[in-house]
DNA sequence: TTTAGTAAATTTGTGTCGTTAATTTTTTGT
DNA sequence: ACAAAAAATTAACGACACAAATTTACTAAA
């Protein structure tokens, strides 16, 4: 019985490849742009054939998102523990920046990108973005612990810095930053984490 | 000759009645969900006429986002001079936080929607945008004066103030804080305006 | 080897969109 | 009343997501 085993085998080929091809062009050209058609010319085939494999357009969204989602905790995991948890924690803003800059596609998908969160396709989603959001709550205990930023919530200061990582992120990533000159924007978002890694420093 | 003028001015009324449904449209529907098509409906004209007064959609983008940071502006101008520099910084944020949550349509087209970035039509109101962030840096250079932020670039630190405060908005404004409950998110948003307000007095 | 059944892929169709060209209707000046 | 000009409309093009019906390719039993 090795035929059922092979179609098996073929059609979850035909989902990678589709989920690989919508996800380099959703990279590249942005949801919006990427049509079902494109797609489908891409891997050469009818555009009703993508629907065998995908429910909807949205349903290709929260795949490529899953992925993006798995690839943010694995640059997470490169922050291995600390002897001081402030530097821990300034880290961590590095990588969630370095994972912004050379991802941007990517972070737009997970952050930015309003498509279609209603849907518990996202919801679901979350629950992977969670394990990442732990890793911050708990560095930023470590913090406390060490006695830093005190009088003031855990769960609030995270929030803060999350806030501060994905401002500094998205205004790159959405071209808000496109009044600077271009050479400068880069380093201006460095040198703002430093700032803001310094002043923690004192907290 | 007062034909011509009814003319000219019926011809203004006009732009502006699809100028403010449109906007209406945009803000509580999102661009994309807008349609040319809808919006002519509901001015009860046939969808080619917004063409005899609007060069196409992205225009009437352009002429919404000015709308918008004329009255972010005037939210600015709500913030007057005072004693400590400090103060004004704060209270800057907390204007800025408070145009996001009350128009967050607003919002999202100024500083997050992707839409026709390219087009020179936004940057035009770039410049009027200028003017809002030269607000923001002449209080930084203040707080500086007054001898806060010492050893760093006022226009690094009005780049990390803004970068917070934008965070702290856009993951509100596009849904990435569902997963706390809804009770608690805006007053999330005032902890964490409220703990980094209180880091900034002490640098 | 033919035949019946099944899964995969395609074609066709519906209703949407932005945008434009040709055409008709309305308004204006003479 | 009539011609010119302006305003608005209809109709159409190409592209979109998606659904239903149909064809093709392949497998297993007779």
């Amino acid at each position: 019985m090795g035929i059922a085993e092979r179609k098996e085998r073929e059609k979850q080929e035909m989902r990678e490849l589709i989920l690989q091809t919508a996800g380099k062009m959703f990279v590249e050209e942005g949801f919006d742009k990427t049509s079902i058609r494109n797609i489908a010319e891409a891997i050469e085939y009818s555009p009703a054939t993508i629907y065998l494999y995908y429910k909807d357009k949205n349903e290709l969204f929260y795949a490529i998102q899953q992925e993006a989602f798995l690839k943010f905790f694995e640059y997470f995991q490169t922050v291995g523990p600390m002897e001081d948890p402030i530097k821990r924690l300034k880290t961590l803003g590095e990588v969630y920046l370095r994972f912004a800059l050379e991802n941007p596609g990517y972070y737009d998908l997970m952050f930015i990108m309003r498509a279609p969160m209603e849907a518990e396709g996202t919801l679901h989603n979350w629950e992977e973005g969670m394990k990442s959001h732990h890793v911050l709550h708990e560095i930023v205990g470590q913090c406390m612990e060490a006695g830093h930023f005190k009088g003031h919530d855990p769960f609030i200061v995270a929030h803060t810095v999350w806030s501060f990582v994905h401002g500094l992120a998205s205004l790159y990533v959405r071209d808000r930053m496109k009044m600077f000159p271009e050479e400068t924007r880069e380093s201006m978002i460095n040198e703002a984490l430093n700032t803001f890694n310094s002043w923690m420093e004192k907290l």
